[in-house]
RNA sequence: GCGGUCAUAGCUCAGUUGGUUAGAGCACAAGAUUGUGAAUCUUGGGGUCGCGGGUUCGAGUCCCGUUGGCCGCCCCA
């Protein structure tokens, strides 16, 4: 055992490791590219006073905080919606909009380790800026889906719940509750799915009782899984104009996604609805279809927060996908790759005069592009053919002592195992050659 | 913050009612092998048995504590 061990729920990556999260990352960049989303990043440590005006103070005991040598009060981001609320603010002024961006970032949350999560993990977010209608959210799910699609990952694999605020303020007021109990039962609603009837219990303790009527309504709103079923719901309780207006968008986000052949991925489920108070209305999250993980993504519209961390007032609507869950998935479908790092040439060396010859070889494939390694000790030939074949190589070359003679080199093709030789002068093209097949 | 469970080599594990110097496979390294491919054989490095205390003539083994892993609860931006 090491004397120092790795902090409790922080992660160290091997090669193999980091190949594997690379991939993911590099898998997850290329769509938000195609999407015609921009990267960005910003500090790990932030003030802690960003985070206490989002959250509350209570957030402080889930941040890694601390106060540093000038006596500020600062913490290790715990996710990113804060900042990226500033970079944008700062620069809402000058930035084309839609402002369509994106980060892949590592985050830290103090809080206890359980299966896909950790107290440092890693997320790709995406957020839009400056667009309030369901145009924004037509994109960002569509992103969505291709991170996770772009991995081999089907309709049958995951999909994407989509609920909205906006449906459920509106429907409760319309049943004549007032904010404080809006807000109760959003809270009850959440909890719903892993409580039933006691996910009302607070509600109770709070307000004395819950009529069974309003109960009935709250709950056959909950359960409303498509679109025609909400429109059949609103028109025979139409009682709110809000509702009725609010139905277009949802028209135009569900055919959106429909245009895009998206909608496979997508289910309507006011069951969702989020326990983060400065959701705006929609929001959605993704989960695998066998429901043995956590949420694999989360995200939905925030416009007030922009405002509410000193910024002008700007739509927004975000989503972020966690790389613990989303491992756990590409794992457990086996679309999790085992990457081999292997160079493209492997040069077998006969001794210490050929070695010389052959580092000008090297040096200049090297130059060129070309992964190439050899051993650093002079090894026998079979030995080294061993390793060639170990490294993955697709080529190896050959120096030794007759061929630095004659002054030309050996070109194995390790897959066929011919051999070929060629003069040293042709080297560069004859590799060149070999791998633009 | 709470509960359950586990901890022996880089990995997977064995280790008798408590008894000599803690083992195996895999992996790694060297050699057999100074001109050709994952084999075979030989050899080697690598352990304060998570850590600390206790019981005992004697602890990897039993007891207590602690740290860490895993699983769950609370929470989940």
């Amino acid at each position: 055992m090491p004397e120092f061990q790795t902090l409790p729920g922080f992660r160290e990556f091997y090669p193999e490791d980091l190949a594997r999260r690379n991939h993911v990352f590099r898998l997850w960049r290329q769509a938000a590219n195609a999407y015609g989303f921009a990267e960005y990043d910003a500090p790990v440590l932030e003030p802690l006073d960003l985070y206490r005006a989002k959250s509350g103070e209570e957030i402080e005991g889930q941040l890694f905080s601390f106060t540093d040598k000038g006596g500020r009060e600062v913490a290790l981001r715990p996710e990113m919606t804060p900042t990226v609320c500033r970079l944008v603010g700062e620069r809402a002024g000058s930035l084309k909009r839609p402002i369509k961006w994106y980060s892949i970032a590592e985050f830290y949350r103090y809080e206890r380790m359980q299966k896909g999560r950790g107290r440092c993990f890693s997320q790709f977010n995406a957020d839009i800026f400056g667009e309030s209608g369901p145009e924004a959210e037509i994109e960002l799910i569509g992103l969505l889906i291709q991170c996770m699609r772009g991995f081999g990952l089907t309709s049958a694999d995951f999909y994407v719940r989509l609920s909205d605020r906006n449906l459920w303020v509106y429907y409760l007021a319309s049943l004549g509750l007032n904010d404080a109990k809006t807000s109760a039962m959003l809270s009850a609603v959440d909890k719903y799915e892993k409580y039933a009837d006691d996910a009302f219990k607070a509600y109770i303790t709070e307000f004395g009782s819950l009529d069974e009527g309003l109960k009935a309504k709250v709950l056959s709103f909950l359960k409303i899984n498509s679109l025609s079923a909400l429109k059949a719901l609103i028109a025979e309780q139409a009682s709110s104009e809000k509702l009725t207006a609010r139905l277009a968008d949802w028209e135009k986000v569900l055919g959106g996604l429909d245009a895009m052949g998206l909608s496979e991925f997508v289910s309507v489920d006011l069951g969702v609805v989020r326990g983060l108070a400065y959701y705006t209305g929609f929001v959605f999250e993704a989960f695998d279809r066998k429901g043995e993980l956590r949420a694999l993504a989360g995200g939905g519209r925030y416009d007030n927060l922009v405002k509410k961390l000193g910024g002008p007032d700007l739509p927004a609507v975000g989503f972020a996908i966690g790389d613990m869950t989303f491992g756990l998935l590409l794992e457990e479908r086996g679309l999790m790759p085992t990457i081999v790092k292997a160079p493209d040439i492997y040069v077998v060396i006969g001794g210490e005069l050929e070695r010389k010859v052959a580092f000008g070889a090297i040096s200049s494939l090297r130059a060129l592009g070309y992964s190439v390694d050899y051993p650093f000790k002079d090894l026998g030939f079979g030995k080294q053919f061993k390793a060639a074949a170990e490294s993955g190589a697709k080529l190896a070359l050959i120096f030794g002592s007759d061929e630095v003679a004659k002054g030309s080199v050996k070109i194995r093709d390790m897959a066929v195992r011919s051999e070929e030789e060629i003069a040293r002068s042709e080297l560069e093209s004859t590799v060149r050659e070999f791998f633009s097949k």
